[in-house]
DNA sequence: ACCGTTGCCTATAGAGCATAGGTAAATGTA
DNA sequence: TACATTTACCTATGCTCTATAGGCAACGGT
């Protein structure tokens, strides 16, 4: 009897898992669903993640990594109103490209786990484009939880489908507030 | 043999459900668990929900509701920014008391019943903030959106506690978030 | 006092999570 | 090349939650 192995690892569970996410939703990502999709036996898997609480982690710190390079990539050689643009849209698009693996990113991790994630470099990238506002402390802690509030809260409620109902286009919404964001960044800013 | 009836209804046990979101998490929140604080067994919730489904979508509404009626008491008989300040901060204080039940007012609902649900009136309450901004369409309705977004966005940040690693007071960023919408609503509107 | 309805019960079954322990293929070692 | 170890996946089992079917006792109207 030939048996060919399915040759599973924790990296391969965890992008299979965010694929299924994207598809199906990221809640329903489970270790039966997976192990379903690589045709082994869910007791398998268990070689390979301890849980499906840490699989779920390891879906969100990958998806955190994967939108941190995304952002780190809109930012580079940009400034003001160009890096606030370049970024929100980063965001943005990665909720609307991949809304499991965005739902992902945003599971409760125990504040160990957090520290150590790309969390961190989501914080340090709004204060970079925070550098061609002239904003001294704490007003620019007040911004980067704002920016923080309205890239989450736009990308969430629109993958959500909160803006389907009127036939005004999302993407207009959206140059809009950021226009809006960047009008009152240079009010706050002092040159 | 003295048999008490535990005195069941749809109401109760979506009250309770509510109550059990917020000290436990909206996932938390399953038809066994519900059985056991009645001292019931599971199979009989289902004389009065269809199903766990049908059981989080009466949260949701009923959360739902209960912040529109916030909501709605805030914004009666004010205006402009007093109304825009008194809204925002009934949308982080139910999120802040009632964690659970916020998180359950995001549960996707099926179309026809986010249409027949209380989510029209929130709608409707953030264009009555603008009415002191004199803004036309269809900045209006891109303003409704940056609201929204704002509202939700802090209030879940904020929730997850992604705010708690700065020593800056979340109150302070608010207060200066709020600042900030008015100057951006003011600066767009046309008297 | 009767009888239908209501309210909760038991029994049962399927799906997901998780652990224990087994076997065969792959790999290391002499 | 022969043997030992490790690796990768297996079966068996049990727990929890969801869900359905069918039963019985308490309640409420006549």
């Amino acid at each position: 009897m030939v048996v060919v192995r399915a040759g599973l690892s924790p990296e391969r569970l965890t992008l299979a898992g965010a694929e299924l996410a994207d598809v199906a939703g990221f809640d329903q990502v489970t270790l039966s669903e997976l192990a379903r999709r690589f045709d082994v036996k869910p007791a398998s898997l268990y070689a390979h993640v301890k849980s499906s609480h840490e699989l779920k982690t390891r879906i969100a710190l990958f998806a955190l990594e994967e939108l941190a390079d995304r952002v780190a990539d809109a930012v580079a050689g940009r400034a003001g109103k160009d890096a606030l643009k370049a970024v929100a849209n980063a965001y943005r698009d990665y909720a609307l490209e991949h809304p499991g693996r965005y739902e992902a990113a945003r599971y409760r991790l125990d504040p160990q786990t957090a520290a150590a994630s790309a969390g961190v470099r989501h914080a340090q990238m709004t204060r970079a484009i925070l550098r061609g506002y002239d904003l001294a402390e704490p007003d620019q802690t007040h911004a980067v939880r704002m920016l923080g509030s309205v890239f989450h809260g736009y990308a969430s409620l629109e993958a959500a489908g909160a803006f389907d109902h009127t036939d005004i286009a999302a993407q207009q919404s959206w140059a809009w507030t950021l226009d809006c964001l960047d009008t009152a960044l240079r009010s706050r800013s002092t040159p």
